[in-house]
DNA sequence: ATTATTTTATACACATGTGGACAAAATAAC
DNA sequence: GTTATTTTGTCCACATGTGTATAAAATAAT
């Protein structure tokens, strides 16, 4: 019942999504994000309460078209230095695929929030001590595996993975070729001995 | 000769620089900038030009009093893995040692304008493409000296090693402690063999 | 057909932001 | 003391941006 919504809202915030994407999300304003749309601000405000909580919406939308998601959703028993091999091929990928050359939305509201915006500064970091803390257990269980060493400094290393990972999606808003990109990780990791060649399987644990 | 400035434009470059490190380049309006220094717009686009022409000059302070600024300047013959392990040492410490936790301005700005500015996008690529030109000269020097292994891929090392600064210098907004900053690009430097320990000095070449 | 509901449209009252024009003030040199 | 020079201060004419209030339009249910 009512009047009959003029857009589509799903549609509205992958459009959103794209533009604060690209151009960052106080660039994006509400005018400009409600000219996009084709709707008044009105409208904006009416389907979507406050642009902070559009924000909110677009960061699950885009977390669950991230290349990293797999590293959440990994199975119970699967390989993970594998997953992991897998996992930062795939962000290399995506990210020189992008033509825009836009890089991770994740590490640029980071860059524009954290330690400057209260309440998105916190999410932000969220989403990072998230990554990171979920990192660390997939190392655990690869250790229980027998996969990975367990004299090893688990929490060391995922942070250099952690690291890794926002370093390549900030680096490939310059580095935009997947080669070079994939060289940089796969040295990386390689170095960390969590490299699954698929060639020379190397069981250096 | 003619009316003496009011303010000190060396300290204006200061607070600017530390003002758009803060909260990047587009929130430190040409309004925002001139209040805080105390002088008219006027007064702003007179001795600036422009808020573009100042940020370029705000940039070049910036790097000369970056942390990783001993690498461009490292002296001929000297130890290649012991200035890497230095310079991200205190790469760490000064990010660290940032109570307001702006992370860095070069790598806020290339979030902000890589692919997005024209002109200040191409610049920050610049900046970061210099930076990496000049490790893989280092990595190059380190093969003379006999310090680094001639087979190694100095090109995908070099990436690996912006990839790790770059990682540091963005992750240290989330991560703000030194010895987890520390012990993410210490364990990666170790895995990529170019940490020189203190302690184990290891000739791993 | 009336009613309740929801969206849309328009207007208000601001605050912020831009860049330039022009006059006034403060100095150094003559 | 006049002149040339440079910086300030003030005003203009806009464009962009915010959030809210209020009315109008379009539907579903009764």
């Amino acid at each position: 019942m009512g009047r009959p919504s003029k857009f589509d809202r799903d549609e509205a915030v992958d459009v959103v999504m794209n533009a604060i994407w690209r151009n960052g999300y106080e660039a994006s304003s509400v005018k400009a994000l409600s000219e996009q749309l084709g709707i008044t601000r009105s409208s904006f405000y009416n389907a979507f309460t406050s642009r902070e909580a559009l924000f909110r919406e677009v960061l699950e939308r885009y977390c669950d078209q991230s290349p990293d998601k797999a590293l959440t959703e990994a199975k119970q028993g699967i390989a993970i230095k594998a997953l992991l091999t897998r996992t930062f091929r795939n962000a290399c990928k995506a990210r020189s695929a992008d033509t825009e050359g836009r890089g991770c939305m994740v590490i640029n509201s980071v860059s524009e929030f954290c330690n400057v915006h209260d309440e998105l500064g916190d999410l932000m970091e969220g989403v990072v001590l998230g990554s990171l803390g979920n990192l660390e257990r997939l190392l655990h269980r690869g250790v229980a595996q027998g996969e990975i060493d367990e004299k090893r400094d688990i929490h060391a290393t995922a942070l250099a993975l952690q690291n890794l990972l926002m370093g390549l999606n900030i680096m490939c808003k310059v580095v935009r070729s997947e080669a070079e990109l994939w060289s940089a990780a796969e040295t990386t990791l390689s170095g960390l001995g969590l490299l699954e060649d698929n060639n020379t399987r190397q069981t250096g644990n």
